[in-house]
DNA sequence: TTTATTTCATATCAATTGCTATGAAATGAG
DNA sequence: CTCATTTCATAGCAATTGATATGAAATAAA
């Protein structure tokens, strides 16, 4: 009984994270957030509390899809280094939309909202772990193979691939264009032997 | 003749410059700003015309004093790895405050400000040129010196370092420890050879 | 069909925003 | 001192903010 929801939940949050991502937090408002998702406000409220609930659940979706999206194509088979320098280059597809060069949702939320939002900082601070972990388990893939250095400090290079990461990120939302972030990344990478 | 002045110009940009820095554009409020400096309405506007004029001329102040101080301390003599390596020291410091773990004002407005602010963004990218150009110049005196190899790709390793300033930056507001950051300017300063 | 329930669309709320107007206070020229 | 001029302190403006209230519309159970 009762009138049906004219909107898919998941199909909202996507809407409204693509929102934040281009815009960030302080520079959305819910009327933005309305138009963009299609949802009134009583069905976003309903699902999601506030503004802040949104920006939050956007935060875990943006780690569901498009981060995932970046494990994927790094955990894809293949030598080391090759494998880095794929993800990196899907990295920098991923981190351009419809709505522009709109650089890593995590990043541009670690600049602008992370210092006043601790429920905002810990999402961040997990996702830089998510990453770093993910780039150190396969370093000691590559170590295995003979691929790196028995020497190396595999902790050190995840965590500096992590950053990397979000470099990247910062390079294009900041509007330079894909051969600088290419030629950022190559530099990158040849500290990774 | 009429009733003085009862701030000094450069002291109220200076305060406005820190609140900036600390809270961004958009989460800082006029009242923030005549809070922070002790400069009221009228003489805001009478000296800065505007919210977005006053910010402007923020980055600016904080190119002549901040960056400044960093370019001295990188054109200090000494070789150039240890150079580079104080450099990245004094930078890590730079950019805590008394606010806290403010960043890198540049990295932060290109996040934040610039997909929105063509002159913005502008200062930021002069910022980011004068970076890599000061960076380039450090270089190649240490090739002349015998200190960098003869085939180093000093226009890569200069965007490179540059953009690993910014990360430093961006690493110090998202919370992470002196001691990550240093591990990851080592890191990055491995791909200086 | 009637009716209870849920969503939709929109009006409305107090608070805050960037900015301007207004009158009192402080200076120096005459 | 008188008075024109400039700054100071604060009140006020329309617009926008996040959030809620309200009544019409849509559904399914009875």
């Amino acid at each position: 009984m009762a009138r049906p929801k004219e909107f898919e939940p998941e199909e909202a949050l996507d809407a409204a994270m693509r929102q934040f991502w281009a815009k960030g937090y302080h520079d959305t408002s819910i009327r933005d957030l309305v138009a963009r998702t299609g949802v009134n406000y009583y069905g976003l409220y309903g699902e999601f509390d506030s503004k802040r609930g949104l920006f939050l659940a956007a935060l875990d979706r943006y780690r569901d899809t498009v981060t995932s999206a970046f494990l994927a194509e790094l955990n894809k088979p293949g030598p080391l280094t090759r494998s880095l320098s794929r993800a990196f280059h899907r990295l920098a597809a991923l981190m351009r939309t419809a709505d522009g060069r709109v650089g890593c949702l995590m990043a541009n939320t670690a600049v602008e909202v992370a210092p006043d939002d601790a429920d905002a900082a810990a999402k961040v601070q997990a996702h830089m772990k998510q990453l770093a972990d993910a780039f150190r388990a396969r370093l000691a893939q590559g170590q295995n193979a003979g691929e790196l250095g028995a020497d190396a400090d595999l902790d050190a290079l995840a965590e500096f691939l992590a950053t990397t990461a979000y470099s990247a990120g910062f390079l294009l939302r900041a509007g330079r264009d894909d051969a600088f972030v290419r030629r950022h990344v190559r530099t990158a990478l040849s500290a990774v032997r």
